[in-house]
DNA sequence: TTTGCTAATGAGACTCGATCTCAAGTCACA
DNA sequence: TGTGACTTGAGATCGAGTCTCATTAGCAAA
């Protein structure tokens, strides 16, 4: 991802927290700047981490209070995996409607994006009366690096 | 659903018990039972309350470990609607591969089957390198109710 | 049946991600 | 600068889910 886009990104979220009239405070800047400075998928608790580095300052409520602006701004989109927390992607701001694979077996994650999978979620919607307002498919699956080798990166085994 | 259907279920599980050398208690008849004697999707804390109407007896922890082994057996499935909470959906042994479209706006979830959407997920899985164990498509949406009336039938509104 | 082994149980402590409370601090605008 | 509403951090609290451990109860062999 280019810097370019990342800095946009980062505008794009003040623009939207002046909209709303919400002020631009030192510890939202500094968890804004984490967020749109990796590619990488992020828990709260790893986002609350990172953004102390920028500014130590920064409390585990702040976080969680600016994780919900981050997502109603549609930058940023939270995901569940089925694990007792959520994960966080940055990377909505460029690839809005895209999805992801799981391998159970060493937890990497594989994100793509399919034109023919939107076409046919909009089709079923509509054939129920119902109108989409967001949807996320999660396959668990098995990556080939774990049927070959039996290998497995997982903590604990 | 019919009551055929329905106690083959129960049987299943107690195969499924008998085979795996777990005992058939008092209380995982209670619960079992109660899971086939309905249709509608459930959360652990009703099971636990429908449960204990037929078993007093019947504890939390109980039914928490009972869950992994319905879900196990393929005769119950687990799934994350976002929510806080885990949901249980007992249509799984008559239509194992089922999708979900909810309405945000009434908590109406409506069940459906795509031949072409597992058709598309395996293409897209094997194309990445993945052999695929389970999926969940969640379509968050808007019921044609909603858009009608804007009747809401959601608590707190 | 009785016995004996072992799995299973209930009560309640505990975990941990997430939310809430409230006094103190700070941003934005005049 | 002053003002007032917005925002903050610390820590209490919540709630779903897990764990512990003393006790109970399947179940198969005798
Ligand atoms: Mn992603
Ligand atoms: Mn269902
Ligand atoms: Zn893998
Ligand atoms: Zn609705």
């Amino acid at each position: 991802m280019a810097d370019l886009e990342r800095s946009a990104a980062k505008e794009k979220f003040l623009n939207f927290l002046e909209q709303k009239n919400l002020r631009i405070t030192n510890q939202r800047r500094a968890i804004v700047e984490t967020v749109f400075s990796t590619d990488q998928h992020f828990t709260a608790e790893q986002l609350l981490e990172w953004s102390r580095k920028r500014d130590s300052s920064v409390s585990r409520a702040t976080v969680y209070r600016t994780l919900p602006l981050l997502t109603e701004s549609g930058l940023v989109h939270e995901m569940d995996f089925g694990k007792d927390y959520k994960i966080y992607d940055p990377n909505y701001a460029d690839h809005p409607n895209h999805n992801h694979i799981i391998c159970d077996d060493c937890d990497k994650i594989v994100e793509f994006e399919s034109e023919r999978l939107e076409t046919l979620e909009n089709e079923i919607s509509q054939n129920l009366g119902f109108t989409v307002k967001s949807q996320q498919l999660r396959i668990n699956a098995s990556c080939e690096d774990m049927k070959k080798l039996g290998a497995c990166n997982k903590k604990g085994h």
